[in-house]
DNA sequence: CCCAAAATTCAAAGCGCTTTGGATTTCCTT
DNA sequence: AAGGAAATCCAAAGCGCTTTGAATTTTGGG
């Protein structure tokens, strides 16, 4: 069943029958419900592929997934894409999911762009001085970044979080509880929001003119085994952290472990807050000690983000260009004053 | 630059451009050189919503994501997925992903089917006696399965792990280590994977005039907190287990935790045996006692179902429709001799 | 050197939808 | 009841590609 076979039935022609489908206005309404009705009958819909052909739009967004063969894949991606799946899919939309090296960035969005199949692109894993913002400014395709890049003018569409805010927030909670002595366990250290992070730290820090060492941070991919090194590497310093912080609660995973390996206590002995991504897998509640995190959905940000993309392509409705959503700090169990001195 | 425009540029026909550019047989070695070459120059790309109406092809394959606003999304589904984009974008394939209630998986299937705008389907997660079989089986659009129904004629292509066989040789081990209490921590109930699982320990088991306890048997989502939980409740029984089996290394995780809760050594006091899906995030290796797993590689599984299922759209080549790859065991630290008996 | 067969190339007809530019009706106003 | 605006509806022209059916050029054997 198509268009012209459907307007045949009802003898209309299919200039009728497309505006009807499509909200067009100079339709009669009575017209249009018998319309409406012959397609709920006969189960009739339209070709997508006639239609992008039609319209010119590919329907479909595109995004460059920074896992090529031999790389590793990242957990925080997957829950990222559910979200984006969720908006998505209520207008029709694909996505066109290009596996790239992460250094090929710059030239897969590009090749993406100019093959003319995507109406729109999204931009993740920002790091400082992003080259792919100017070349995606200069073309014409519509574009989003999760998250910011560092070093250059912020005049592109962006939904960030504050990174910096929230882990501000958290370091400075674990100094009003006495803490001295800080660490933290970051993401990749060419990622922007890596960078922000620490800056947040760093700053709450100096509000009593303490300072984050830098063999207390480490930067790495967020997994649990990066997780547990980093921590274990923390604890055989001379002087070890009393509070730490943490990129993802991946990372916390790991942490945790080195820390129960090493017998102190959590909440006690050492306080630990952890941003917490939402994750299905791993909830920060259910930790054996329950999880002080700083906390934003990343599906919802997926969500967000799909909504706006599509808003753009099909200008139905102006959204803010940027967003900076804050963090919620939930304080569970894993932070306590600091340890007394010995 | 469009085919018209390429075709007068170089002085043919769009009809021997489009040939020479599909590989058609009937067109001059020179001449399609010199198209390839015009290609190369101009940057020509064919229109793929073109394409896709004149040839019938949708150029994507779909997918039901069981993801729906406010269930929880599964990190084995993400690392699938990378596998699939992998081989997709060589292809230029696209997704249509569709989220759906677990509940509404056939009418979703259905729905993705009817709108035309899938080549073909992709099917996960099944069941015991699974409705979507039948259901794509009185369709004309292929579809793969990855897994396989149980109590159904097994006639429909599908790529599946010998499950049965996996967890048969685990325990077989572990009986010939000398265990003799076992526990199971399996996927959710319902879907056939796990049956399988359970039966193949149950079989070892058999062999050696042993029986698996319903009370040692748990199945959930295979999450850190549910292998937490299930392991706690292994270790208060009356007679705890020895030797204990997991679906998934997130599984795993918890269930390590909660022997070093109680304060027991994995290897010696109890044996850890789980199937690895290969995660990027989580390698068993990684583990403070590295863990013996059975394991098979979901990325590659995701590549190599693209593989096929693309193959049969384009029917390039005829690959076989039934694929049931054995796992590897993988002996590390966390099996050993079993415990005497006190 | 001629003619049929093989090798190349081409013109034109769709694929199913949207949209432009008009045509036709209907509705008001005077 | 006439005239013009508003409301509806329609024919036809693409969108850029593939493919059918036929035309044209080459090639090879007699």
């Amino acid at each position: 069943m198509n268009l012209k076979q459907l307007s045949q039935l009802l003898g209309l022609s299919q200039t009728t029958v497309s505006r009807a489908l499509n909200g067009y206005p100079e339709v009669n309404a009575e017209t249009r419900q018998r319309v409406l009705d012959a397609v709920r009958d006969t189960g009739y819909r339209p070709n997508r592929a006639a239609q992008r052909l039609a319209t010119g739009r590919a329907g479909s967004i595109g995004l460059v997934m920074p896992t090529a063969d031999g790389i590793e894949s990242d957990v925080h991606f997957g829950e990222f894409l559910a979200g984006l799946g969720d908006e998505a899919v209520k207008h029709d939309f694909h996505f066109v999911i290009n596996p790239s090296h992460p250094e090929d960035e710059v030239a897969t969005c590009r090749r993406l762009v100019a093959s003319g199949n995507v109406d729109a692109l999204f931009l993740a894993y920002m790091r400082e001085k992003d080259p792919r913002i100017a070349m995606m400014k200069s073309l014409k395709t519509p574009f989003i970044v999760h998250g910011r890049s560092i070093g250059i003018p912020d005049d592109y569409p962006y939904l960030d979080i504050d990174n910096t805010g929230a882990f501000y927030d958290a370091a400075r909670l674990l100094t009003q509880l006495g803490h001295r002595r800080f660490a933290l366990i970051n993401g990749p250290d060419y990622l922007a929001f890596s960078v922000r992070r620490r800056k947040g730290v760093v700053r709450a820090l100096a509000e009593h003119d303490l300072t984050l060492r830098d063999e207390c941070v480490n930067h790495a991919q967020m997994t649990d085994e990066h997780g547990f090194r980093a921590m274990r590497a923390f604890l055989r310093l001379e002087a070890p952290p009393t509070a730490v912080l943490c990129s993802s609660t991946v990372l916390a995973l790991g942490a945790v472990r080195a820390i129960n390996q090493a017998g102190l206590k959590i909440g006690s002995d050492i306080s630990l807050i952890a941003h917490d991504d939402v994750l299905p897998m791993l909830k920060p509640e259910n930790f054996m000690v329950p999880l002080t995190t700083t906390r934003s959905s990343l599906r919802a940000a997926g969500q967000r983000i799909a909504r706006r993309l599509i808003a753009q392509i099909l200008q139905l409705e102006t959204l803010p260009q940027h967003e900076l959503w804050k963090t919620d700090l939930i304080v569970r169990a894993s932070t306590g004053p600091a340890p007394a001195e010995r």
